[in-house]
DNA sequence: TTTAAATTGTGATGTTTGTCACGCAGGGGA
DNA sequence: TCCCCTGCGTGACAAACATCACAATTTAAA
């Protein structure tokens, strides 16, 4: 499990054993089964997480009650509600397991030690962080140039193993389009 | 000009003079004018821009010729086709002049050397990161959760000097709607 | 000033997608 | 074993939105 957070780090930037000892004592680890939460909408929002194994998926519930999932989150990607998260505030969205997952949890003070203790992982973050950026502006890009079928067919190819793991009904709502829709699109 | 630049990394990482000299010695500064194009769809990604004044608009081009507006940059935004930039490929959008603009402009190289040279910058950029990244994540849950009218009157909240400055297609554009389609919700 | 181009509004019509309703199949728990 | 819940497909209809066409107005250029 550790091997597995090491190795992911230094595909960026290598580390130490003691460095990687360092950056180690700041995490710590959870295991998570199906249809858990690991953050609930309204509560405060202690960890960023980082997925060993398993599948998560982030969900906003708007307030006529309706689930929309705003990612999934599999081995090797970090997730949490990191608005709430950075500015530490209650969550406006919720994190649970598709599967049983196992996770590093991250908490802020342990996060911002990290960066100011060792600028190997600030920029380790950093990375990270515009990567994302990057993936969420891919995905608002193909909302405005893609109708459903297209997002679908993107998506099927993008991450063909989450066709295997997670129910239709989810995708479609990744997608933003009803499972009827779905339904009828993959014909 | 300069004191633009200060100001807005000193929002988040106080610097010494001898610092912000430092910082300013990685930086160039460029006008253009209403309609001149920063980036084009193809070229290669030179640099990341900060505008100081002005306006811009980045624009993806699908296929067919449609053109799709990923982003406006107002004054104090960073902007440029990151992915481009950072992974130092070919720009698959276009990044143009909405008025006339003046903006700082940081090659990756200078990025690169920033980060490395003044820990206070790396961390500066991560904070920008992170809030770019949430950014584009509400605005994915925007397109998940919200028509075209919701869409609408989210934008003219948040941005209402938008409306002042950019022709309604180029607003229906960034809301992924058709120009008729938003002229109608506007009523 | 005059002329051309860009911007905006709006009607008519077609396409895409959502919603509601129903049926069927498969799997896990009592 | 039986049963209920979940997942999935599909028909019928309604709502949202795109597209095409045209006119009016404003802006910018000659």
């Amino acid at each position: 499990m550790q091997q597995k957070l090491r190795e992911h780090i230094e595909k960026i930037v290598p580390l130490t054993d003691d460095e990687f000892a360092f950056v180690l004592s700041h995490f710590t680890t959870k295991s998570y089964k199906k249809r858990e939460f690991l953050i609930r909408e309204g509560n405060s929002v202690k960890y960023a997480y980082f997925v060993v194994s398993g599948l998560l998926m982030l969900i906003y519930n708007n307030e006529s009650g309706k689930q929309h999932i705003v990612s999934f989150a599999m081995e090797d990607w970090w997730e949490s509600d990191f608005l709430a998260y950075h500015t530490q505030t209650k969550a406006t969205m919720s994190l649970q397991c598709l599967e049983d997952t196992d996770v590093f949890c991250l908490s802020l003070e342990d996060y911002q030690q990290l960066c100011a203790g060792l600028q190997k992982m600030e920029h380790f973050f950093l990375r990270k962080a515009n990567a994302g950026h990057i993936g969420s502006q891919q995905r608002i890009l193909s909302f405005l140039t893609s109708n459903a079928k297209e997002r679908y067919e993107q998506l099927l190819k993008r991450y063909p193993s989450l066709f295997q793991r997670v129910p239709k009904s989810l995708l479609a709502s990744y997608l933003g389009v009803s499972r009827e829709t779905l339904s009828r699109l993959a014909r």
